[in-house]
DNA sequence: ATGAAAGCGCTAACAG
DNA sequence: CTGTTAGCGCTTTCAT
């Protein structure tokens, strides 16, 4: 990858970056800096020619209001940090585009990094943000049973909203019920007469992995059976890891008659089952934590636990813009959006296989 | 979604907003403000005594430079601008997240903006954009045939990077070499006997939709063939909106007996196929434009088109790290990077089928 | 090696 | 209704 360069005209833009001011607006307008900043922000009575005669200058100009010295001046940026272990993956794409679109309605940019899933990357991160002087932020941080990042966190003096976390903090915070969705999908297999069921899933360190691990375990517990901590596993976020995973607990003995996964473990675990010439659902039943566009598509189409990524960016956005826009203060709002079993295809009854 | 509120301690945040400045870290230990911005940006040389004592100030004080101020004083805003048409979709996500982690290396900041393909959208954000004073922009605008958004782009004064776009304007850009796979996508359906291809795909006002069309009209007329108009259609980015499409496709007379498309009009003509109880690859061919990760899970596994978004993403970012960085300027960079067709099982000779 | 002073571009009292 | 003035928090000559 060679980098070869702009021309003559990429000069000049460098050379003459000195883009218009308000006072040089003001000079052409002949008015003072004052009444330039009053039509800017449309504030106040400002006479109607005068106004005009200031927008032509600003036009004139191609003046565009410095945010950054109004930034300094107001102390607001009007930018909202959105923090993720990962913005290519679906879930976060999804929540993170609702979200800027929920910011953007009320005049928020939003700025996106990514912490992948590294503590110190983390760290970093929230410093920044600090340093920018963010007016709030949406953060999905790696682990929420530590104690340095909820210090970090109680410390950014501005509003925060978490997603699928929760803090011992008065912090709002998005959730989804992955509780209520694993529940239902662990009962439905066991129900279906399978006892020897995988859970693939997140790490302990952060709500979703803990509250599906709960969830595992109650179903079992709920029919007086008891569940083999051997077939619980993860993290597993990789693509690689995840068939690696997925194909190790599908040559243990006994070897497992359902699995849940979620994400790329799910994919890793239809390849290993084709790999192994392991049948769906004859030999093996599939639930996928989060639904995906194509899961229907598939052959047994999936069999899924579902919830609405977008809305949790929605609502998260739709509170912190309240918050920013110093909403009343009492109590934290902490949403838990529902999610579903979506019964599909490929999950078989284990009575009828044997 | 009732908004309750943050509690006293959040208040306290609030009436505390005051974060320690350069100024205490000064009086605290005893120097001036000079000294102070020598150990942040840790330049020149400053006693290693009063360096500790500064840095032992600024722990005590848990003081973060102030970037915007930082920003007003140096004209760098260390921050780039990613505007594409929707951050949810896998192709923009994959890319964004390797500009972010591209961009995040040279320490740089990056915001992302969604069009949503609305012009008017569009201006607003490269308007909101140059007030920002963001060091640079990686964008795919919507059209790059409308001469409005060629005079914007051209006044934005800092570099830009287009991604899979091309203006008749001295810019930097990274595009995929669209032609190449779709010309050997309809030449391999060419070559198995269809002689009734449907073309779902994008916008002709873009680069991609421009070199699709123009490969399959090359591919057909090297045969001395000529394509149906009709059976090129597009855009069609929405899932609803594209089920239809293809319904209305697959209901024509006489009907294709093989469909390129990428993305959700993809998804909506594999519906539309399972709908109409139209049999893959018997009774229709079917190859995408751009891989997924379950593309080869599917039965049959579907036949795409291939390229690298992440790639894509992170060549444009290093460009323009590097021009932010005040690369020499000759002539712009134009990468494009390959795009291959990946034969799987979802295409069928028609000499067989008949 | 350190400090004093002059702004970066804008807004917000406060006067008029 | 309009203008004067004093900074927001920082960097950067220019002295010392």
């Amino acid at each position: 990858m060679a980098h070869k360069s702009l021309p003559a005209r990429a000069d000049a833009k460098k050379a003459n970056a000195t883009r218009a001011t308000i006072r040089e607006v003001a000079e052409r307008a002949g008015v003072s800096l004052t009444t330039v900043s009053r039509v800017i922000n449309n504030a106040a009575a400002v006479r109607p020619t005068i106004r005009a005669r200031v927008a032509g200058a600003m036009n004139e100009l191609g003046y565009v209001p410095n945010a950054i010295a109004q930034s300094l001046r107001t102390q607001s940026t009007r930018t909202v940090g959105c923090i993720v272990p990962d913005i290519s993956f679906p879930a976060f794409s999804n929540t993170i585009g609702a979200v800027e679109e929920r910011l953007r309605a009320d005049g928020y940019t939003m700025q996106v990094m990514a912490t992948q899933e590294l503590p110190e990357r983390e760290m970093e991160i929230l410093s920044l943000c600090k340093g920018r002087r963010l007016s709030g932020l949406i953060t999905t941080i790696g682990r929420d049973d530590d104690a340095t990042i909820q210090r970090v966190i109680d410390s950014l003096m501005v509003p925060v909203v978490l997603l699928d976390r929760k803090l011992p903090l008065p912090i709002d915070s998005v959730c989804t019920d992955h509780f209520l969705g694993a529940l239902q999908a662990t009962d439905y297999l066991l129900q279906l007469g399978h006892r020897h069921i995988g859970l693939i899933t997140l790490s302990e360190h952060a709500l979703p992995g803990r509250e599906r691990r709960r969830a595992f375990h109650q179903a079992h517990a709920a029919r007086g059976l008891t569940c083999n901590p051997a077939w619980i596993v993860g993290p597993g976020f990789e693509s690689d890891h995840a068939y690696k995973i997925a194909y190790d607990l599908l040559t243990a003995e006994p070897r497992p008659t359902a699995i849940m996964a979620g994400g790329f473990p799910m994919i890793g675990v239809m390849r290993a089952a084709r790999t192994l010439r392991i049948s769906i659902p004859q030999e093996l039943s599939l639930i996928s934590f989060g639904d995906t566009d194509f899961a229907d598509l598939l052959s047994p189409p999936l069999t899924v636990v579902r919830w609405d990524n977008r809305e949790i960016g929605r609502i998260a956005a739709e509170i912190l813009v309240s918050r920013m826009s110093g909403a009343p203060c009492e109590v934290p709002t902490q949403v838990v959006l529902p999610s579903e079993l979506v019964v599909r295809g490929s999950c078989a009854s284990l009575r009828v296989a044997t």
